[in-house]
DNA sequence: GTAACGTTGTTGATACATCAACACCTGCCG
DNA sequence: CGGCAGGTGTTGATGTATCAACAACGTTAC
């Protein structure tokens, strides 16, 4: 890294920070490309279809919820739920203040067949990839980074 | 995992790249927000002008180089230069069937103030939060992850 | 009771991402 | 020469993300 004026990043290093964005746009992108191909869902489509498919309680999980599951931001979900709406892929029933998500029939089709191809993709990108002490320690090292920040 | 159906993700472990993807989208919106906060840059916006700050030719760089360096789609860099040009942040330049950009005076302020926010915000949601030797297999894994796919 | 507050969700505007189609060179083959 | 192939970039349409503002409830405190 060359650094013209005083824009180097120093002691602590960055560079895996950079590293890191671009493997995961790389896999990403793989990822999706193949699920793409094969059933025209999106990359927003297939998450949120996953996440429902696989939540225990009959494909339905509040916004709320898939929010946090997700990491997502609330109007993020509301939009996309509302899009997936208009094409039949959840149903949205407002129960109390909430709103409550659940999969459709044709949506649970769709992730029955993108699922095996999504899973495929991944082990042949990811996790094959890897030493059984890589998956490991990535684990762990997801762990901690997932985990709340520690108070000030 | 309950999975209703044949969802089951099976023997290989789909959840670390759920997780990857849970902690990525955390530790991202963590870094753009403090940076938006004290800037008013993009994360784009960042993206592009730490690439051009960091390289040596007099922050320039083909677009296709940046493209290939950030795991951008061409389209995806060429309406981001566009809007950044509008707003003084790069310059574009034509060269034969290329395109340069660099970064304007007004770009490498910009990144001088939002170089060392974002990159304290990264040790303190990263790089801090890890031990010296998950840093070390993290930096293997994404090395491995980084190289291109063996061929079929 | 009701006012202040927090949680959850929606909407519309704008920025950004993706896709398909096109334009432009440059080199290479015939 | 003529034309085709590949690499690079642009444009416009559509899908997605983010932000600010608001709405509708609950909860809690007074």
């Amino acid at each position: 890294m060359s650094t013209p004026d005083g824009l180097a990043s120093s002691e602590t290093d960055i560079a895996l920070w950079f590293g890191w964005k671009r493997v995961h746009e790389t896999v990403r992108v793989a990822v999706v490309d193949e699920v793409t191909a094969a059933t025209g869902l999106s990359e927003p489509d297939l998450t949120i279809l996953m996440a429902l498919a696989i939540s225990g309680d009959d494909g339905t999980l509040r916004q709320s919820v898939l929010a946090v599951e997700l990491a997502w931001d609330r109007t993020r979900v509301s939009h996309q739920v509302t899009r997936m709406e208009r094409r039949g892929l959840v149903e949205r029933k407002r129960v109390r203040r909430a709103a409550e998500v659940t999969i459709t029939e044709h949506g649970l089709d769709q992730v029955r067949t993108a699922r095996p191809i999504h899973d495929a993709a991944v082990k042949r990108h990811v996790l094959d990839r890897l030493t059984p002490e890589q998956r490991i320690v990535l684990r762990e090292t997801l762990a901690v980074l997932g985990a709340p920040p520690a108070e000030a």
